[in-house]
DNA sequence: CGCATTTGACCACC
DNA sequence: GGTGGTCAAATGCG
């Protein structure tokens, strides 16, 4: 351990940072004793999963009675039985280890698109958004006119927060700007990003106690919700995820209560407009998802945007699989009720 | 001079 | 092999 880089004790803190927050998460799920068996089951898995990874880096074996068929990151376990030979440049080495590894993440990701007041001019800042960014890359991508910029949270290695977002000009409009935020922040800072502005006010000048963190994490966790409630985006037609499936946009009644109503808007109005859909049970912003393959996790979600008028709610969904594998009861819970 | 951004290279995934 | 996501050295900026 002494000879640790500073890298491998970043790692390990990161590992180690999320095994708290999911821990806490996990406390927050217990006391809500209508919150699924699987969301907790999920939560388990993880911290175990974090705390395997930190004790592996600290040269620990991991037991291996327990198979963990689906990493939550998708990566192995980031340790070489052998020491790096000398013939490895020390990046390759370096892009092996968990955290700095360049396999991309199953994060949970949704869309917004923001119009911006030019086309040019503006570069391609994106709008503050209450969070704050790191930019790591930019890259031209095939097909498009405009460039896409990668951002990290800027807390990610002090907390490990794994937060992401990519912005990119739109095609067909250069003064919209196609924000796909990645992961959800576990670093407590930043303000109600997907709150209405004026909704609800910034957390914590001071230190936070454990209930605060409670409340933050439930906060946060809101805030995805409420962004893919109340989101000002389009259809799911126009979202551009090609490699994927996309579910039609289904219509809800109108609600003003987001947390009572969404527990009611269930299967009865949105078989009516989809009848091929869809999984048994999903929490949009927890960990749950109760599909048919047994996955579980919110990062099947690839996409959601919605468009309100006065008597309903148009919802799409972007799945990484085809819509008629699921079957036709489908409901939203609210994690926190 | 320290920090943020840029940019070419690397690499996982399809 | 192509594409997109990430890394990290180089560069720019305050």
């Amino acid at each position: 351990m002494e000879n640790m880089r500073d890298w491998e004790k970043k790692t390990l803190l990161d590992e180690l940072t999320q095994g708290r927050e999911l821990a806490r998460q996990l406390e927050i799920y217990l006391n809500v004793p209508s919150s699924s068996v699987e969301a907790r089951e999920f939560l388990v898995q993880k911290i175990k999963s974090a705390f395997e990874k930190a004790l592996a880096m600290c040269g620990i074996s991991v037991p291996v009675g327990e198979p963990e068929p689906s990493h939550p990151t998708g990566h192995p376990i980031p340790f070489s039985e052998s020491p790096p030979s000398v013939s490895r440049s020390p990046r390759r080495e370096e892009s092996d280890r968990e955290g700095t590894s360049r396999k991309r993440e199953t994060l949970p990701r949704w869309l917004k698109r923001i119009q911006v007041s030019s086309a040019m001019g503006l570069g391609d800042i994106p709008p503050e958004d209450g969070y704050s960014w790191r930019k790591y890359g930019q890259k031209e991508i095939l097909g498009s006119k405009y460039p896409r910029g990668y951002y990290r949270c800027i807390h990610k290695y002090i907390q490990g927060c794994r937060a992401l977002k990519q912005v990119q000009r739109s095609n067909e409009d250069p003064t919209v700007l196609e924000i796909v935020y990645r992961g959800i922040h576990t670093c407590g800072h930043g303000s109600s990003v997907f709150l209405p502005s004026g909704s609800q006010e910034i957390q914590e000048p001071h230190r936070n106690t454990v209930s605060q963190q409670q409340q933050l994490q439930q906060q946060q966790s809101e805030e995805v919700l409420l962004n893919f409630w109340e989101g000002r985006g389009v259809p799911s037609e126009n979202l551009d995820f090609p490699q994927h499936s996309l579910v039609p946009s289904l219509q809800f009644p109108s609600t003003s209560n987001i947390g009572a109503d969404l527990n009611q808007v269930s299967s009865a109005s949105l078989i009516d407009n989809y009848c091929s859909m869809s999984p048994s049970r999903m929490n949009i912003f927890g960990v749950n998802q109760n599909l048919p393959s047994s996955e579980s996790q919110i990062s099947e979600i690839i996409s959601a945007d919605a468009t309100s008028t006065a008597n309903s709610r148009t919802v799409g969904l972007e799945f990484p699989f085809e819509p008629d594998e699921f079957d036709p009861n489908f409901t939203f819970d609210h994690p926190g009720s």
